[in-house]
RNA sequence: GCCGAAGUGGCGGAACUGGCAGACGCGCACGACUCAAAAUCGUGUUCCUUCGGGAUUGUGGGUUCGAUUCCCACCUUCGGCACCA
């Protein structure tokens, strides 16, 4: 060893740097320097093995072999590629273009292997569908403002600026080390005023198309965020805010929203895009969508009462009324007998927080109002009462109560000792008001219905169903009710009481309102100079000039807007931007759009299911009808990946102290052998915990690789037989044959085991003297550019340097298919006997099934299970098996 | 409760249209090289076995010559929604 250190000083020397980063793990190793390994020991194993070496004639070697050094050579290609522009993505009309993108990372500090894992596959996928012939733009940006930035720059002390720009350039240098393809010359922010200028712009667009208004609500607020949220930001089940895990309060605020309920039943349309069923089930249920009617109630004095049932076919089963406690005809239904009850409930609904109310297991209360109501089918006078069960955010804030066929209004009657009147007969069962111990909420037939008796009431929901459609037809034909959809789906509340964030550019003036800031007066720019810890108020209220304006329709004194809008608005439109990011005549360049849009594939996590997939889908249709883009949807490919957890199995977070940071990793293993380690390591969709170990299963295939490609040449060259070339082809094509199919369906992990089976084949067919023949020259040359995606750093130094081919790989075109190359020539198929495998049988792969099946039964093994019978039934499956029974 | 996804060796996972279960890798064991270790290379590695074989893809059924794959029921885990009228 140490004469050999001698010999090839300067790579030793190179090869200690990693050495002493593994040493880490284990002190005791320090002693023991990386050595250039292999070289001769292989080389003398090899001329045991093959006693010809002498004869042969060794290939000069172009370069002198080195160790894998990943740690040198990946640097040195990325600032090369970069120097050169390679991954510059320009219009080009001969070619077919391919829009892929990557969720935008979120400002927060380091990069983690939570952004590696989308990026890596995602990225390993552009560069193969660039070497397809497209044409590739995958571009990469910063997700800037918000509320985990600013929140973090108020734990250190730092302007929200500093610290979110001071984040963007530590990940802009990770994202580069990953050696990604990404497009830096499109790199977006979104809290550059180059680019929140045209949020703000997308703002008054919808303001002016009507979709951004204003409105007094009961709002979700976060007092440890102090600021209001969305009602896609309220997760769980005690409804905590989605960034800190607070436990979200009620409020009554004036606040912005965006009309995204105008969008809800084109939201539930997923024609033309083929987005995974999981985030379109997610979205689904979001938007949640039901179908029923509208029916007009009276009450005595005759005020209109609007209620939405999704089961109209019951109103003659409706023995009383339930208005939310909030409802604004409470008062006046109220008689003075009953006042001070009411009064006293709504006090105490008022109190209660969300979860104590929404609990669906507690206990149902209510108070009687004293008032009633006609049941416009029967005429029939039904008391009103309120209960915190119905809310006045969903449906008309009324219900009408049947208690014979809905379980809530079941549990409400027999505590209060209200009528129950069954309406739908189940078959074979007859239900007895007195004696039901249960809502009856399936299929029958309509009894106690009048003109409608005997019609069947199936389990379908909406106008599928016979009995709902009879019924809603007779309504809207009396004039008492209609067809009617009513959604969980909610607006989007934008306004957000906080300083890191692009301004809402409205102001307002005592005279004409609220008006949009002049488009050539964009941006409305974020001060620098601002009170930016919290305080409960919105931090630009606080700032002494900022505020004031002149009202942009009439010069009067005028303010603005101090509220902030949620980053997701940021996120809805970042795609547009990187098409033209520095453009400052509009969002985007008209030229880009055209040529570029729509995405093309799309990869991020599914926890953006029902919040930012949801808002770009409604932002692109808004716009679309506002006729600033086209198509109906902005991507027309989504795929999500899993989450990689922490080595414990546990979400990988500081706190627990599981995160394991890629900077180490890559010091020591290289960005290839991450990127492939995480593209092997999973099912891509699914993710799962990090293990340590599995690393070196990558990182040791490619010094496999490295030193297939670097050694001398074997002796024995060029002496395998045709069946080692043939074999060696065919592993070849069929390799070329599966990785292509895995990356279109994003299947990753196969990609890596195949070209690591190819390598394990070409070893072989290496040792038996396939060096120098053809076959050889096509092998080596195609598992580089097929590697060239997964491991663009090896494959470029491979490429350029041991094969000697020119610079560089990532611009040669995937390698082409010979589909003949990849065909078995003989096969083995198993024969079974009574379903078992018994024997295997070699047969030509073309053979005839009665070749196949003489065969097969010619066959010792078989012929003793058989032990004299005469199989009742041969099958035979041509390249499959054949399955005898007896 | 409702909706969805998923259950395969010690571990990650593979099996493409119903046709050889466990590819590829990790880990482990043994061997070679080494004074030794690391690295590397080689061999083995689902379980049980009386060495004939038998069992085995969450469980139990079904369809089929044949089921990880299709059907029914159930169990477990994860994710989402939930007094939504």
């Amino acid at each position: 060893m140490k004469k050999k250190t001698a010999v090839r000083k300067k790579t030793a020397a190179r090869a200690r740097k990693p050495a002493r980063k593994a040493a880490s793990r284990k002190p005791a190793a320090r002693k023991a320097v990386k050595r250039v390994p292999v070289k001769k020991p292989a080389a003398r194993k090899a001329a045991a093995r093959v006693p010809s070496r002498a004869s042969k004639p060794v290939r000069k070697a172009a370069q002198r072999p080195r160790a894998y050094n990943p740690a040198e050579l990946e640097p040195r290609w990325q600032a090369r590629w970069e120097t050169d522009g390679l991954y510059r993505a320009v219009i080009d009309a001969r070619r077919p273009k391919h829009y892929a993108l990557t969720m935008l990372p979120y400002t927060s500090g380091d990069l983690h292997f939570g952004h590696w894992y989308p990026m890596a596959p995602s990225d390993a996928r552009a560069r193969f569908k660039r070497m397809n012939g497209y044409n590739v733009l995958f571009p990469i940006g910063f997700d800037a403002f918000g509320l985990p930035g600013e929140n973090a720059a108020i734990k250190r002390g730092i302007h929200p600026k500093k610290w979110t720009y001071d984040n963007i350039q530590n990940m802009r240098r990770q994202l580069k080390r990953m050696g990604t393809m990404f497009d830096w010359s499109r790199e977006a922010i979104s809290a550059d005023p180059e680019y929140y200028k045209w949020t703000q712009w997308f703002f008054i667009q919808l303001y002016k198309h009507g979709l951004a208004y204003r409105k007094l609500s009961a709002v979700d607020w976060c007092p440890k965020d102090n600021t209001t949220l969305a009602r896609e930001q309220v997760v769980g089940e005690n409804r905590v805010c989605e960034r800190c895990g607070t436990p979200v309060v009620k409020k009554n605020l004036e606040q912005w929203f965006f009309k995204s309920t105008d969008y809800a039943d084109e939201l539930l349309n997923f024609e033309g895009i083929d987005w995974p069923e999981r985030v379109k089930t997610l979205q689904t249920n979001w938007i949640g969508r039901s179908e029923g009617a509208s029916v007009i109630f009276k009450t005595e004095a005759g005020t209109e009462v609007e209620v939405f049932t999704t089961r109209p076919d019951t109103l003659w089963g409706a023995t009383f009324m339930v208005f939310s406690p909030e409802h604004p005809l409470v008062d006046e239904v109220t008689t003075d007998e009953h006042r001070a009850a009411v009064d006293a409930y709504k006090l105490q609904a008022a109190r209660q927080s969300d979860i104590e109310r929404e609990a669906a297991d507690k206990e149902k209360t209510g108070v009687f109002t004293g008032g009633y109501a006609i049941n416009p089918v029967n005429a029939e006078l039904i008391p009103i009462w309120i209960a915190d069960y119905v809310l006045m955010s969903y449906g008309t804030g009324a219900i009408m109560a049947v208690p014979a066929h809905d379980e809530r209004d079941f549990a409400f009657a027999r505590k209060y000792g209200l009528k129950i009147v069954p309406v739908i007969q189940p078959e074979g069962m007859v239900l007895d008001a007195g004696t039901m111990e249960a809502a009856h909420a399936h299929e029958g037939v309509m009894i106690n219905s009048g003109a409608f008796n005997g019609t069947r009431a199936t389990d379908d929901k909406g106008m599928q169903n016979p009995a709902i459609k009879a019924v809603t037809e007779w309504l809207e034909q009396q004039g008492t009710g209609k067809r009617a959809v009513n959604y969980r789906y909610r607006d989007w509340l934008i306004s957000r009481q906080r300083y890191w964030g692009a301004p809402i550019p409205m102001v307002y003036c005592k005279k004409h309102g609220w008006n949009p800031v002049p488009e050539d007066q964009l941006p409305v720019r974020l001060p620098d100079d601002v009170e930016w810890k919290p305080t409960g108020e919105s931090p630009l209220k606080l700032h002494p000039t900022w505020k004031n304006a002149t009202c942009p329709v009439g010069g009067e004194p005028a303010v603005r807007e101090t509220d902030t809008m949620d980053t997701f608005m940021c996120s809805s439109w970042y795609h547009l931007r990187y098409l033209s990011p520095h453009f400052d005549k509009g969002p985007f360049e008209a030229s880009e759009y055209d040529y570029w849009m729509p995405v093309d594939t799309y990869t991020g996590g599914i926890e953006h299911a029902t919040m930012h997939l949801l808002y770009t889908r409604f932002f692109h249709k808004a716009m679309r009808d506002a006729g600033i883009v086209r198509g109906n949807e902005p991507m027309l490919q989504m795929r999500n990946q899993g989450i990689i957890l922490g080595e414990d199995g546990e979400k990988m977070s500081k706190s627990r102290g599981n995160v394991v940071p890629p900077d180490e990793l890559v010091a020591r293993h290289g960005a290839d052998a991450l990127r492939a380690y995480l593209m092997f390591a999973y099912r891509w969709q699914e993710g799962g915990p990090w293990n340590s170990s599995g690393i070196e299963g990558t990182s040791r295939w490619l010094r496999r690789t490295w030193a297939l490609f670097t050694e001398r040449s074997r002796p024995g060259a060029a002496s395998a037989g045709p069946e080692i070339l043939r074999a060696l082809r065919r592993k070849l094509h069929q390799t070329l044959k599966s990785v292509s199919r895995d990356f279109g369906a994003f299947e990753f992990n196969t990609i890596v085991s195949s070209l690591m089976e190819l390598l394990n084949e070409m070893y072989r067919a290496r040792d038996a003297g396939a060096e120098g023949s053809a076959e050889w020259q096509e092998a080596v040359d195609y598992y580089v550019r097929m590697l060239a995606p997964v491991c663009p750093h090896i494959a470029e130094e491979l490429w350029t340097k041991a094969l000697g081919k020119p610079y560089s790989v990532h611009q040669q075109p995937w390698p082409r298919l010979d589909e003949a190359a990849a065909l078995e020539d003989v096969i083995e198929i198993p024969v079974q006997v009574n379903g078992k495998v018994r024997d295997r049988i070699r047969v030509a792969a073309d053979a005839s099934e009665d070749a196949i099946r003489s065969a097969a039964l010619g066959s010792e093994i078989v012929r003793k299970y058989l032990d004299g019978r005469q199989p009742r039934k041969v099958i035979v499956v041509q390249k499959r098996l054949v399955s005898l029974v007896v």
